[in-house]
RNA sequence: CGAAGCGUGGCUCAGUUUGGUAGAGCGCUGCGUUCGGGACGCAGAGGUCGCAAGUUCAAAUCUUGUCGCUUCGACCA
């Protein structure tokens, strides 16, 4: 086949970013076969492939929160109506997106009862109830579940009506400990972002506006998609002992006195995938850093029917096993040029290439999918080669994407370049902030830039607001975002 | 919830303007030849045209309603 031909089938299978990234995501997304659209109207089908990420993602995250003294616990799907209200700003911050469940069987319910859009009231109904003492606290729960959200518009992973994530919700015995909680988690999240998905992050504080409903404080990990928008990808509320008085959570102190406590909630959910896609895909398809990556490693054998390849090939595949590596064989009777290109659109990290050639001479073909180079490798010392790849393929990846985040950050000290850069340069803009959410209002609606937060390394760009001229309080880092 | 577009074998779509025996490519099944970037031949299977009502001798095609999906906007993780 020809070069111009392959080129075409290509593009015919995925949209290529540049020309629609929307489409383009869509495509990867069901060529990769992540999720399907259901029978459920909002709701996805999340198949075996995309499953097996969030299985990663869980086992790892899961095995961090527990570093921290984390432990698991499910909580009920329904929440009262009477429950939900008793924290006035977070039923308001709900209301418009809850599902409600009216009818039991045949009978109507006395009171109807909605399906969690997050769980803080379920938890601070139970916390009321099992904290009695300073020797009790801190609390340290979390949750793997799914919350239900009743969007207008959906989209795979990244809006969905249901979708799966963890929550965690702590309560401390003062305002200290909770804080140092809520940071703690967001840099659990960052860590582990930046670490296991080698998607770079900007850290910072949300501004009233855009903080959790009920929340005394939000903080957020940002992640920028290929796009240069901006993906909320975790956050952590500090809830203070707002919640605690709503709820009567008490406990008897040291001194014998009864105090509020001081709570903190945290997630992470299923759109986190959105984010590695739109991070490190490309118009071949996904692109899958090794950590996370359920195959990291696929053998395709070339010619499998002569004698020895196969066998060769399983060797392999035993010895890559044996070293820890996630790998596949790929022994379908499908062309090697067919699986080439599938597995790269599946976004597996590293392909093993061997045939009756690199038998005889003692070696095998390695392709890396984030930068297809191609090198030999000799069959003796094949999977240590191979862990030390997939190790520099993950550090590549980082650096790639902070590479991109790095130079898709501007700065504005005046409406005028402002409005510009946000206007014809996909990416981020910091610029200075007086505190007002008028001002914010206005950037959003003009622009369509909303802030994403107010970075831990906080900058001064100038002495004035960037809208209103006004005496600047923060640094803000403003940006469209998903 | 506003705007636009689309629903026809598993997938992508043609056919609808002008009503008249449901099509193509890919995929799938079997056999054979192939195999270093989406191979090829032969033989097959598979669709009450999203759903419902209406007009008509006759509806994928016209009318009305309804459901779903996609993209954009508002809302949001």
């Amino acid at each position: 086949m020809s070069k111009t031909d392959q080129d075409k089938k290509l593009v015919e299978a995925i949209t290529s970013m540049d020309e629609d990234f929307a489409q383009w995501y869509t495509d990867v997304v069901k060529k990769a076969e992540l999720v399907d659209y259901s029978g459920v109207k909002g709701c996805m089908v999340i198949k075996p492939a995309g499953y097996a990420l969030w299985e990663n993602v869980q086992k790892e995250l899961d095995a961090r929160f527990k570093a921290t003294g984390v432990l698991n616990v499910y909580m009920p799907l329904f929440i009262p109506e009477s429950l939900l209200q008793k924290e006035k700003d977070h039923v308001e911050g709900f209301a418009p997106e809850v599902a409600w469940v009216t009818q039991g069987g045949l009978e109507p319910l006395e009171e109807r009862m909605c399906v969690r859009p997050t769980s803080e009231t379920l938890f601070c109904d139970f916390y009321a109830r099992d904290i009695q003492s300073y020797r009790d606290l801190p609390r340290l729960y979390n949750q793997w579940c799914s919350v239900v959200r009743w969007e207008k518009t959906t989209r795979p992973f990244l809006r969905s009506r249901e979708f799966l994530w963890q929550e965690g919700h702590t309560a401390h015995g003062d305002a200290a400990g909770a804080q140092e909680r809520t940071i703690l988690m967001l840099n659990v999240y960052g860590d582990f972002v930046e670490e296991f998905l080698a998607i770079p992050v900007v850290r910072g504080q949300k501004t009233d506006k855009e903080k959790f409903a009920g929340a005394l404080e939000t903080y957020t990990i940002e992640a920028m998609m290929h796009d240069g928008k901006a993906l909320q990808s975790g956050t952590s509320h500090n809830f203070g002992d707002g919640f605690a008085r709503a709820f009567g959570i008490q406990f008897t102190d040291k001194d014998n006195t009864l105090k509020h406590v001081h709570q903190t909630s945290w997630g992470l959910s299923t759109r986190i995938i959105g984010a590695i896609i739109m991070v490190h895909g490309d118009d071949s398809g996904l692109v899958l850093p090794p950590r996370v990556a359920p195959t990291q490693v696929v053998v395709v054998p070339i010619q499998q029917k002569k004698e020895g390849v196969l066998e060769e090939a399983a060797r392999i595949k035993d010895a890559l096993e044996r070293k820890g590596i996630r790998v596949k064989l790929d022994d379908t009777d499908k062309s090697p040029g067919w699986k080439f290109a599938e597995h790269e659109m599946r976004g597996v990290p590293l392909r093993v290439e061997l045939g009756p050639k690199d038998i005889a001479a003692g070696q095998a073909m390695l392709v890396r999918r984030d930068d297809h180079a191609k090198s030999a490798a000799g069959l003796d010392c094949l999977a240590d080669t191979v862990a030390g790849l997939l190790e520099d393929i993950q550090k590549d990846m980082f650096d790639r994407a902070r590479a991109h985040l790095e130079s898709h950050i501007y700065e504005a000290t005046d409406w005028g370049t402002f409005s510009n850069l946000v206007a014809d340069r996909p990416g981020f803009v910091k610029a200075m902030w007086c505190g007002s959410a008028l001002c914010e209002e206005k950037i959003k609606e003009e622009t369509g830039a909303t802030s994403r937060c107010i970075p831990f390394e906080a900058g001064h760009l100038s002495d004035t607001c960037v809208c209103c001229g006004k005496k600047a309080q923060k640094m803000v880092i403003w940006g469209k975002a998903y």
